[in-house]
DNA sequence: CTGACTGCAAAGGGTTTGCAGTGCT
DNA sequence: AGCACTGCAAACCCTTTGCAGTCAG
């Protein structure tokens, strides 16, 4: 399965207009690693970005790709699955539940709610694969993150 | 905030039974580990549960900590956030959206419900903070890997 | 032209593994 | 007592960084 045509035009477009609004340079790196992720679907991370990259620009090195990856998400380009963590983090907490997570330092706590447990999946989702379980989660800015001023152009941290 | 004494005590429960059916040994580090994790709910990363376990236990080593919550996670007494997925991962559909995300493989696709973008949070979710965005995460197992047997008491991969 | 960007190689940091000693059942 | 488990240290792998040459604007 591949992005539309029409959808991967659009979306070079804004990186485009994101690219000279920032005032980086456009290198064919940059370019070609945008597009690459433009236009797939399933999520890649940094290595198979830069393993498919490589066979139209052999000479790029991971290490770009990683670098431009961030610069990405910093023009609000792409994001990341997951909110950003990096390291693993457990979950004690086997009943139903769902999570607030804070995008600027990864706090996650939990909260119910019977109504969104009892919520209906689209028919097509099966078509996926079979369905065990669905949770809600929520993106947003915790209090504390909030009375701080933000880093500026930082990966955000999750400490 | 802690968890409840009487949660604690069932998690505490449900744990000497995992270990007693599954065989394998009750050690001081693994019921201090799962102790700890089963009392905080701040869904802490391995180096976190290391350092707030050798408070009690200095002699725990961080490689047994490794060790114990990948086994706590085959006995099924806890969990990792966002499907324990390994590298990060990026998204360039910046579109309202949510996932179906493969606990087997990691296979991710995206899927779309105007229904479910109108989703009703519940008011106390904002005392964590403010929210920007929330997305159903969807878990299963994908199509191909329903297809192959299930791999035996391993870490799940992400490739 | 000139500073931003790339590629290389080396460093850094989190996670895993082999092994000998320890301790649970 | 036997064997799983732990702690230690080294290995491993993913990611970041310093630097000199290159290229977009």
């Amino acid at each position: 399965m591949e992005i539309s045509f029409r959808e991967t035009n659009e979306r070079m477009a804004r990186f485009e207009k994101a690219i000279s609004e920032a005032g980086v340079k456009k290198t064919i790196q940059r370019l070609e690693i945008f597009r690459e992720i433009a236009s797939s679907v399933d999520h890649p991370d940094v290595e198979t970005v830069y393993e498919r990259v490589r066979e139209r620009l052999p000479t790029v090195s991971l290490d770009t790709v990683y670098r431009t990856m961030w610069m990405l998400l910093d023009l609000g380009l792409i994001s990341t699955l997951g909110a950003s963590r990096d390291r693993t983090r457990f979950d004690a907490n086997m009943e139903n539940h769902h999570h607030f997570v804070c995008s600027r330092c990864g706090l996650t706590r939990d909260f119910y709610s019977e109504e969104l447990d009892g919520i209906k999946i689209p028919e097509s989702v099966k078509d996926f694969g079979s369905i065990n379980k669905a949770h809600l989660e929520v993106v947003g800015i915790c209090k504390q993150c909030a009375a701080k001023p933000k880093p500026i152009a930082q990966k955000e941290d999750t400490s």
